[in-house]
DNA sequence: TATATTTGACCCAG
DNA sequence: CTGGGTCAAATATA
């Protein structure tokens, strides 16, 4: 059943475990070089990047295969706790082993925009189903933090969560930090009822003409890559505005929103955020979106190399050039995108 | 009636 | 001890 995302992933990884390689040859072969110490540098932080990149990987492969039932081998490993009365106990081991879980789950945060009379209602979707489980004031903070999870978690197992809290310098601001990949493969299901503009977009070339359409509507997603070791923001977050104008449908939005900020959708199928790879100039206003797609990096992904989509999409994860909140102008094109993997580059 | 949201209580890491 | 995250009963909504 996933095998196949399981080898695709496999695959994946030992592409990544060769670019490490790679950087770390290249490392050697530099050591006896003078000058070039920044070199070293640059080559190290990649190698680590790689190294990074593949324990995460390494990680999301294990639970993947297993989250939906280990509970149950919990549950089989205890003496059928809940039969003897102890529903208590029982829930308490399970709730242990969801934190646990939880921790090494891989983390990554986005600011979302809708500048739309809909904005106060909250963020926009993002694609996928989610319930809310709890709010709770946080210190410091103006608003809420809303918390929510997938809502096939019990049918599915899926351990996916996020959090939405609204800006407290612009209330139209939402920044929302997911948890843990999609096991539930949402995307084969979602939209049980799709707006009939959605069920016409099948194709990678119509999503993208969706987007251009809708580039007066106003939205702004900053992504930020935690590493599910250390907890800390990617040094360089991609930071991708659209211009503002109010928007009347939040349809078009929702779709944008769904493509650009559904990180688990895009590259290695259930985990690593999404990227919009935005080649985009002011008089063009042309924008190249990623789509969804598990296969689509099931070979000769690299981390390396920027000639490729996804190399594209990865590196606007890690693109620095301080947090090129593109305005009005619109001038993407100047962003330099480095090709570094997102998990925790230094 | 089923499903989703609200909200106070609880747990636990720091 | 405190604050963040989650649970789960009560409530709302479709």
């Amino acid at each position: 059943m996933e095998s196949s995302f399981v080898s695709c992933d496999l695959h994946m990884l030992i592409n990544v475990l060769n670019q490490g390689n790679e950087h770390m040859g290249e490392l050697q072969a530099q050591l006896d070089q003078p000058f070039a110490a920044e070199t070293c540098k640059l080559l190290a932080a990649k190698a680590k990047s790689a190294v990074s990149a593949a324990i995460s990987m390494a990680r999301l492969l294990e639970p993947a295969s297993q989250a939906p039932n280990s509970f149950d081998s919990l549950l089989s490993a205890s003496d059928s706790p809940k039969s003897d009365g102890s529903d208590k106990a029982f829930k308490e081991l399970e709730r242990r082993e969801m934190c646990k879980k939880r921790k090494t789950l891989p983390r990554w945060s986005s600011q979302v925009r809708a500048c739309s009379s809909s904005s106060m209602d909250g963020p926009l979707d993002d694609g996928y189903s989610w319930r809310k489980y709890g709010q709770k004031d946080i210190l410091g903070a103006k608003f809420p933090r809303s918390y929510y999870r997938c809502t096939y978690r019990h049918t599915h197992g899926c351990l996916a969560t996020k959090q939405v809290q609204r800006s407290d310098d612009d209330i139209t601001v939402f920044d929302v930090t997911y948890r843990g990949a999609h096991t539930c493969n949402q995307c084969q299901h979602r939209n049980p009822t799709p707006s009939p503009k959605e069920e016409k977009l099948e194709t990678h070339q119509q999503q993208e003409m969706l987007l251009l359409e809708h580039l007066k509507t106003g939205l702004r997603v900053k992504t930020e890559i935690f590493n599910s070791d250390d907890q800390l923001p990617d040094s360089s977050p991609s930071f991708f505005s659209f211009p503002s104008t109010p928007a009347n449908d939040m349809k078009p939005h929702n779709n944008l929103f769904s493509s650009a900020s559904m990180p688990e959708n895009l590259f290695m199928g259930n985990y690593s955020p999404t990227f919009v790879s935005s080649t985009a100039s002011a008089e063009s206003n042309y924008f190249s979106l990623s789509p969804c797609g598990v296969n689509k990096y099931g070979s000769g992904f690299n981390i390396q190399g920027f000639d490729s989509e996804i190399a594209g999409i990865i590196s606007a994860a890690t693109s620095t050039t301080n947090s090129p909140m593109v305005g009005m102008d619109f001038q993407l094109d100047q962003i330099e995108f480095e090709t570094d993997f997102p998990f925790g580059l230094s």
